[in-house]
DNA sequence: GTTCAGCACTCACTAGAGTGGAGTGCCAGA
DNA sequence: TCTGGCACTCCACTCTAGTGAGTGCTGAAC
């Protein structure tokens, strides 16, 4: 049972203002009831466990009463006709909305997180990798880091490196420290100089422009197999700058969904939504894009992950959104800990990104 | 004397020798048929269902002795007295080594293999990820594909770039098309000509020798600050030498195991194991090691992994070894069907990466 | 009008008994 | 050495209460 004290709940409702939602303050405080010990117990919840809550001290009878007009507005729900009430994606979302006090991460994960961006080196990769287990250890959900978009990187260096006879490596560098590659089939062989010329032209042409941005047009040297070599390395950089190569998803923290659901195959369903990379990534861009910072059940339209809900936080570097935070987790997952984990993660690891070390 | 009127068990049983591991022809055709059926039908199996299985013809009183027989010897295990028999991890083993019929990929399956590697483009890290991800749907298990060590690997081409008033990044390209970077703060401000000339001797000094192989010391160039960043830069390289930033390890299909198991914590405790890179590439390396390419059950020692087993597949380019591929099922996987799919898809694979073109 | 104690009712869950069936081990005889 | 027959075991399933947590309703008190 968490403990909660009256004033906080007051507030809360204060808050929502004296008509937070259509509910009064008493319904709200069974609500609220209701679902933290639905939260913290997985089984449904019955009125007699809810006349003890603050803001309730009614009696079972009158809970029942308050209970089932709950019900018919769709903010709980029967599993059976004698069993207790369990909250609907409705009642969750009022939860989040309204009453969930914000929450804070105990004194270990602070430490936790502290240590984490204390030690934290290694490209950028790598730590945006042991990020996502960094959130799922902190909230045991499922966690998702999406890392920055290079769309408005400018290019800062342009490099063609032989490989073998009529193969080259186009390895081009961003302002953001991002390093992409793409290999070049050449149709003959390319001696050294020519090379070197080609590259000098491409970093001509496409310094300081973000990759979405390089012109397909480029000026003729007149050396034949030069142009070719030129116009190769441009093709590459346009398709190096093409939508898909852009944002990489990390996720943490996988097996913690086996432990969120007792049904295997739930599951296995969601196992499955977490290999697609670019399903992941549209769904916490849609979720952003809506504005909201959590999707609970079919709020988030994908019908495998109805009995889940997401908690999304935007991951910026001096006011530029580059990247996501997601935390996936059953509908019963604890909201506050997760909003708190998310949040904090999330700045840290902005800063971080901001610093000019690595 | 039993007429066995399947001539693929007298091969087998032939290859296996006259005294095959201590089994006699009949009991090994109903060590066959036992796991065979239970790989099939994940049910305990009678005497009575083996009794028409090829190489067996006789009674189910004989069988039923046989099979008391191979329980005594450790072949077989009974759930409970009155049920039917399963394999042990050493009746799979049996099974793999002398019985199962080298199995081959459908025409479904061959298709799918030759479309992908048709298609299959971008660079190594993509092509590695898409590759577990063909060889789960193949088999149906959960596929881990490690990528090349590039220990030996010469570098091509080493390059600074600078990103900040006192931040560049390390670029290095290696003979095998792999590109590593590390940034390295600088102590104090440095202009570009400082940072190629320090990138000049850089390469001068590690051009044609691996990562692991750079040497620390470096000559002295007279110029403070461009010997700094020189002295950074060798120990950044230093640092991509170092063991742990060789192998990237590639997951597919995790949700397979959802599958393969109905114990809800099984399913949690080898997810969790999967989350581990390095414990994952360690017990793989461990595998190819002892000179196997299945490890069934407790053979490989990775307690959570106990109902699992492993099949692991080297892939080389020409000659050389360049990634390992791994399969990870239950214990009652499809062994014929499992190594055969790592076989093809790690030739094919290893042919592919060692084309030029991409 | 709101609240509350009391009451009848519902229904998942559990335990226990009974049954059928798949499977076994053993044994005597061919 | 193999086989048919036989007694036995024990899981899986069904059926039957019994239990208890929970409900909705109602009439009286405030």
């Amino acid at each position: 049972m968490p403990t909660t004290d009256d004033s906080r709940i007051d507030d809360s409702l204060d808050a929502a203002g004296p008509d937070g939602g259509g509910l009064d303050a008493r319904k709200a405080a069974i609500l609220n009831a209701v679902v933290s010990e639905y939260i913290a117990s997985a089984q449904p919840v019955g009125s007699q466990h809810v006349v003890d809550a603050p803001g309730v001290s009614v009696s079972s009878a009158t809970v029942r009463s308050d209970m089932a007009a709950l019900e018919r507005d769709g903010y709980l729900d029967q599993p059976h006709t004698s069993a207790g009430r369990i909250p609907t994606d409705k009642g969750y979302r009022f939860f989040v909305d309204h009453l969930a006090r914000p929450g804070s991460l105990d004194a270990l994960g602070r430490q936790q997180v502290r240590q984490f961006f204390d030690h934290a080196h290694g490209e950028i990769e790598q730590m945006l990798e042991r990020t996502s287990g960094l959130l799922a250890d902190l909230t045991d959900c499922t966690a998702m880091v999406v890392g920055p978009s290079h769309d408005s990187a400018a290019i800062r260096s342009v490099q063609l490196v032989a490989l073998g006879p009529r193969l080259a490596l186009l390895v081009v560098v961003l302002a953001d420290g991002a390093v992409q590659k793409q290999s070049i089939e050449l149709a003959e062989e390319v001696d050294e100089a020519r090379l070197a010329e080609a590259a000098a032209r491409l970093a001509a042409h496409s310094l300081g422009v973000p990759l979405t941005r390089v012109r397909s047009k480029v000026a003729a040297t007149g050396d034949r197999s030069t142009d070719a070599v030129i116009s190769a390395g441009v093709r590459a950089l346009r398709s190096l700058g093409s939508a898909d190569a852009g944002e990489q998803l990390f996720v943490g923290g996988s097996s913690r969904m086996a432990v969120a659901f007792d049904a295997v195959d739930t599951v296995r369903s969601v196992l499955t939504i977490l290999e697609q990379q670019l399903v992941v990534v549209t769904l916490l861009r849609d979720i952003l894009d809506t504005g909201l910072s959590v999707a609970i059940g079919s709020e988030h339209g994908v019908e495998p992950l109805a009995s889940c809900a997401i908690v999304v936080m935007p991951v910026s570097i001096g006011g530029e959104e580059a990247g996501t935070i997601g935390l996936l987790g059953p509908t019963r997952m604890n909201y506050p800990l997760a909003l708190a984990a998310a949040r904090v993660v999330g700045d840290r690891l902005g800063e971080r990104l901001s610093e000019p070390g690595r």
